[in-house]
DNA sequence: GGTTGCATGTAAATGGTTACATGATTGT
DNA sequence: ACAATCATGTAACCATTTACATGCAACC
């Protein structure tokens, strides 16, 4: 998803600037699902003023640089509405421990066990977010909290299934040297 | 997850290909955590081989460009292996319809509808596409089969809760006007 | 005194996606 | 006839990530 939609589409949530709509995506149930960058960010909000998708109003700030304020336009709201209207493309799910566990054979156990236990630990401590977000804003609107209930599913199905089965992929790894004794051998 | 490591990862695995490489991660459990393209795959491979981490053994067709065949060298499993000890970074999911569900009060409820259940059509056969893939292989390595155990878990975690919650976002989007009567009061 | 948070931005580097180029075979 | 599969590769394009640049306030 590029960043010019995805400020766009922080904006049709509410005026912010783009410091704003990092933490948008950085905290909150859509932190989940999306990523951007300041580097990102910046440029792209420049970029909506200059093609008139967003009006910036500036908010002079004492002992900070001003603040800008972006506002989506009519114009915007049209061009959002448009690139929403183009079928999403399929779900992905990116895991760099998934690709490591691939290879458990090369690695030692204790290793695997640990990063299996992290990684569980690391969901529930990503549900627990989301509950807390649900807490705190219990007016949000019906598609938050579709999206955040849709984390927490997902949260939990991995968490759960790790739990379950890692005794197997532990096996698969590279069994400890009982003694070194045995190593010896 | 760069591609020179996937190529790296795709070699340990077995001897293969780029073309072999590319169907490694676009079918069966694979596929569901990563994704490469030629235009990355073949310049990864020249590379591995400048880097002593692969050989190719090209392997003469007739009616076909030469089949190049890459092996990993015994520095290139060190390598593997050293990539391997970093830390692995979070888990990712990235959906271009959550982005868009965020905005269901700006679309019709219909259009909603029919994303929803072609998604959920499409976790399913994901599944599907597992199961089938777990049948072909019975002797698979146990991290292949955790690996598309996992997938097979989050797509149904997904299924599921899509299915189940359904309405409530169908109820936060655009209502369907009753009657051209209705629109025009 | 060091870290975190607030606040914006640029530039280089990195690296992936897409399009192009070639071409025979097999299946519909 | 047309599409898909097999098979490799280059080059332009595009975008994100990372590092840099600046600076005050608040907290520990």
């Amino acid at each position: 998803m590029d960043a010019r939609t995805l400020c766009l589409g922080a904006l049709e949530l509410g005026d912010a600037s783009g410091y704003e709509i990092k933490k948008l995506y950085e905290e909150g149930d859509l932190s989940h699902f999306y990523a951007v960058g300041f580097g990102s960010i910046y440029p792209a909000l420049t970029r909506l003023v200059q093609e008139g998708l967003a009006e910036c109003h500036e908010q002079p700030q004492d002992k900070r640089p001003d603040k800008k304020i972006y506002r989506i336009t009519p114009k915007g709201r049209s061009e959002l509405i448009r690139s929403l209207a183009v079928q999403p493309g399929p779900d992905k799910i990116r895991s760099e421990l998934c690709f490591l566990l691939l290879f458990a054979n090369l690695l030692p156990a204790a290793q695997i066990e640990k990063l299996i236990d992290d990684r569980i630990a690391w969901y529930r401590e990503q549900m627990a977010e989301i509950d807390a977000c649900e807490a705190e804003h219990p007016d949000a609107e019906a598609s938050a909290r579709f999206l955040g209930g849709l984390g927490h599913a997902i949260y939990k199905a991995a968490a759960d299934y790790m739990a379950a089965h890692k005794s197997e992929i532990i096996a698969a790894a590279q069994a400890p040297m009982p003694g070194a004794a045995r190593a010896a051998e």
